[in-house]
RNA sequence: GCCGCGGUGGCGGAAUUGGUAGACGCGCAGGACUCAAAAUCCUGUAUGGGCAACCAUGUGAGGGUUCGAUUCCCUCCCGCGGCACCA
């Protein structure tokens, strides 16, 4: 008979509520561990079934960790601003706040039916005010440190959400969220400037531990340059010669013989014909039709090159040769300085071009780029391919953000004691055509007076981005409640850094680039006490569809978690998604491998029901419980759970028929608790024991029986494995020989052969090598 | 194109510093129990040959190092993820 799972699952969650055993303390005695899952967004969709697997896993070290007497944080909570709501809302006339409540209170059902060991205590909740009240805090901060500037550029405008996105929300050229058509339009944005944090991103990732994929990304994304600016002097017709200069950046300043021409990006183009420059026709038309054109558009199409003669002449400042300027969309307006010499000798690009457009192509010495840098008056420096973050929305579900615009005083600050700027309910949520947020429509919230001056002002209407309240949450379960700070000092200063972070991969470059910068920032301001965030990084794979594709509500191809719960329980769940395959990699979903395990716990129950005390070890392998309790708990340090799970799989197929004794069963039990808890609890009940599993401390394993006075080992002839001998490990050559030689089938493969060499590794193998 | 990861039975996957390849689970086959089915239990299950003992082959392909290679090196093929005209 299976065991009743709904019966006892919900009986140890009200225990485990009742005992308040979950609960983080801040400060005691106890070394404190900070575990820490990315918060969900509580979408309408209900859970997905990817997401116990991250939670899973964490749950099952953080139960670890408060076995072994660790002072454990692991809270949850909820990042719930954000278009899908928004949308929901728009499309069934509902509010998102209200819309957001119930996603989050099926969202909460769902993980505590799950039996996670966080701490319900310390939920937070982005879309409240009492939390964004202090995420706007923090953006006035950025303001006030002059990080947050707004910015008239082109921004990468999705025609279907009627919203502005940051480079990284574009995916090959289309909007991360909605896969609609994308365009570059002029917008202000308020922007923050990451890039000022570029390097110590960068270098800081070296006191990390992170899954080293992970800083590789990360690096990659910063993309770190060094190189050497160089300016090269003009002569523009119609102007006076030698007046005017151009600078390049090259990170090969030691090929600047082979530099034939100048290419100069049509955003530099434009910028000259501002000030004044009177260009060709077939140059403005040429920068006209590219300006009107994304950059991902521009790259989009190909490596065919184009390109326009300026008529501009450069002299190049080692030989003094006048070489032409071109402008061209294959430099980027947006890295370095816009303008590069190309060396088509030397780079593919400018070698394309240069064929392309019969430029010529000239051999170069290499010179020193020292001594290059030094001779034409070049600058070394440092470029990066990190951009500033774009961070306001033309959206109605985002935070407001806190600043007033006046006439005399420009962009005004809210003054502290306003916050947070409540998000105001409007009559419609729909964004407009005009690229403003629904609250521009909101006259009576919008009209303000300035806190300077007391005059006439105008609240800005953009929203934040979620990647906002995201980027701080950590800290704020620290202290959740606090209304005089977002956390306070004491506290942060008890809990951080967080000693494990686990997450997506697909947030590598975003939510957690984002907020590691974000908390330097505050470090800086004196505001947190570390400069990293996360100790330690792990990221999870994703669950996929049974045939091995990404579940997708469209493809219909998904899990439905409550399904599952119900019908095989949560313990059944939690065990299958750490065993189905590695942690990190994307794996299957497979119904019957589910099925097996919870085979396999209906084994463990029966087990128990059926256990008699014993007063001895009746296994066969002597320390075989030691050694696989051990291999468990040192396999949750790795991270291999679906080597854990096969652990307890193997060890019950040798205990099944054994006798083992109360100690014994007691460990397995308290080893099995992060896995399956509710059973481990029921079972824990069942023998006598009294108490919670969870209260129990973690088994110390005795090193003489992790040790194994005999084991098997391999005898080889010529390196082909022909039988094996049981023999201590520490055995000498001769006695693993004497052995080895008297064995009939090692003996049958000699017969007739000479013995050249005998290789002997203790308490590995020993192969005899013939001729 | 560049960066990173990977390729092992019918399937998901195991395999210490190089040391018996295929743990564990699924599936499948046979058997027990049952009037029968489900559930459960037992046995088998890389491939080829053999009743079997056993023999040979085998971790994407080819080569190399080694007593010994899934593991290390070289060349190549394929898949996945990220970046992508970043000078």
């Amino acid at each position: 008979m299976p065991y009743n799972h709904q019966e006892i699952e919900k009986k140890w969650q009200d225990r485990w509520e009742a005992s308040g055993i979950f609960h983080a303390h801040d400060g005691g005695e106890k070394q404190k561990f900070y575990c820490l899952i990315e918060f969900p967004y509580p979408s309408g969709a209900g859970l997905h079934i990817g997401h116990p697997r991250s939670y899973t896993a964490l749950d099952v070290v953080a139960r670890k960790r408060r076995h072994q007497g660790y002072n454990v944080l692991y809270p949850i909570g909820w990042d719930a601003f954000g278009l899908p709501t928004e949308n929901y809302a728009i499309k069934h006339k509902r509010k998102p706040q209200e819309v957001t409540l119930e996603n989050v209170a099926t969202f909460r059902r769902q993980l505590q039916s799950l039996g996670f060991s966080f701490d319900w205590s310390r939920e937070v909740n982005t879309t409240d005010p009492s939390y964004y009240k202090w995420t706007q805090w923090m953006f006035l901060q950025f303001f006030k440190a002059g990080l947050a500037y707004k910015s008239k550029q082109p921004i990468n405008w999705c025609l279907s959400c009627k919203i502005g996105l940051a480079n990284e929300e574009v995916v090959n050229g289309k909007c991360e969220r909605c896969g609609g058509e994308t365009e570059k339009r002029d917008k202000e944005q308020w922007m923050i400037a990451i890039t000022k944090y570029a390097e110590r991103l960068l270098e800081d990732l070296d006191g990390v531990d992170y899954l080293e994929k992970i800083k590789t990304q990360q690096r990659n994304w910063i993309g770190k340059s060094e190189g050497a600016e160089i300016d090269f002097v003009l002569n523009v017709p119609g102007q006076e010669s030698g007046k005017q200069k151009v600078t390049v950046f090259t990170t090969r300043a030691d090929t600047i013989f082979g530099a034939t021409f100048l290419v100069i990006s049509p955003e530099v183009a434009k910028q000259w014909i501002d000030v004044g420059w009177v260009a060709p026709a077939s140059v403005r038309e040429y920068v006209q039709e590219a300006l009107s054109r994304a950059e991902m558009e521009r790259a989009a199409e190909g490596k065919e090159k184009t390109g326009v003669d300026t008529q501009i002449v450069a002299i190049h400042p080692a030989n003094g040769k006048a070489i032409p300027v071109w402008v061209a969309d294959y430099v980027l307006g947006s890295y370095g300085t816009g303008a590069i010499m190309a060396v088509p000798q030397h780079d593919e690009r400018d070698r394309a071009f240069a064929e392309q457009f019969r430029l010529p192509i000239a051999d170069e010495p290499l010179a020193a780029v020292d001594e290059v840098v030094e001779k034409v008056g070049g600058k070394k420096t440092v470029k990066y391919k990190l951009r500033d973050w774009v961070f306001s929305r033309q959206r109605y579900w985002g935070e407001p953000i806190p600043l007033v615009w006046c006439e005399k005083h420009q962009w005004v600050a809210v003054p502290d004691e306003q916050l947070p700027v409540v998000l105001p309910e409007v009559e419609k949520y729909e964004p407009t055509d005009t690229g403003e947020s629904p609250l521009a429509a909101m006259t009576d919230w919008v009209n303000t007076t300035c806190p300077t001056c007391g005059g006439p002002a105008r609240r800005e209407t953009d929203t934040m981005p979620n990647w906002a309240g995201s980027s701080w949450y950590f800290l704020r379960y620290i202290d959740a409640h606090n209304d005089q700070a977002f956390a306070s000092r004491d506290k942060l200063k008890y809990w951080m850094p967080v000693d494990l972070y686990n997450g997506g991969n697909e947030h590598t470059t975003l939510h957690l680039l984002y907020s590691r910068f974000w908390n330097k920032f505050l470090f800086d301001q004196g505001h947190v006490p570390t400069s990293e965030p996360y100790a330690r990084r792990h990221s999870h794979g994703l669950v996929l569809a049974s045939d091995g594709i990404k579940m997708s509500k469209s493809k219909g191809n998904g899990v439905d978690p409550d399904e599952i719960i119900t019908q095989y329980g949560a313990d059944a769940l939690r065990m299958y998604i750490l065993f189905m395959g590695p942690f990190e990699e994307p794996v299957p979903w497979s119904l019957n491998g589910l099925i097996g395990v919870r085979r396999f716990l209906d084994k463990v129950e029966r087990y128990v029901q059926a256990w008699v005390p014993s007063d001895h070890d009746g296994l066969s392998g002597a320390g075989l419980l030691e050694r696989s309790l051990k291999k468990i708990s040192d396999d949750i340090e790795s991270f291999k759970f679906n080597t854990a799970v096969s652990a307890f799989m193997s060890l019950f197929n040798a205990i099944a028929v054994s006798h083992i004794t109360r100690e014994q069963l007691k460990k397995i039990l308290v080893v099995l608790g992060p896995f399956a808890p509710h059973l481990a609890n029921e079972c824990w009940e069942k023998i006598g024991e009294g108490g919670l599993v969870e209260e129990q401390a973690w088994p110390e394993f005795d090193a003489r029986l992790l040790v194994q006075d005999e084991i098997e080992i391999a005898v080889q002839v010529n390196g082909k494995a022909r039988a094996t001998i049981q023999i201590s490990p520490n055995a000498d050559e001769a006695a693993a020989k004497q052995l080895a030689l008297a064995q009939e089938k090692v003996q049958k493969h000699l017969e007739g052969r000479e013995i050249v060499q005998i290789i002997y590794v203790p308490g590995r193998i020993l192969n005899i090598v013939i001729k």
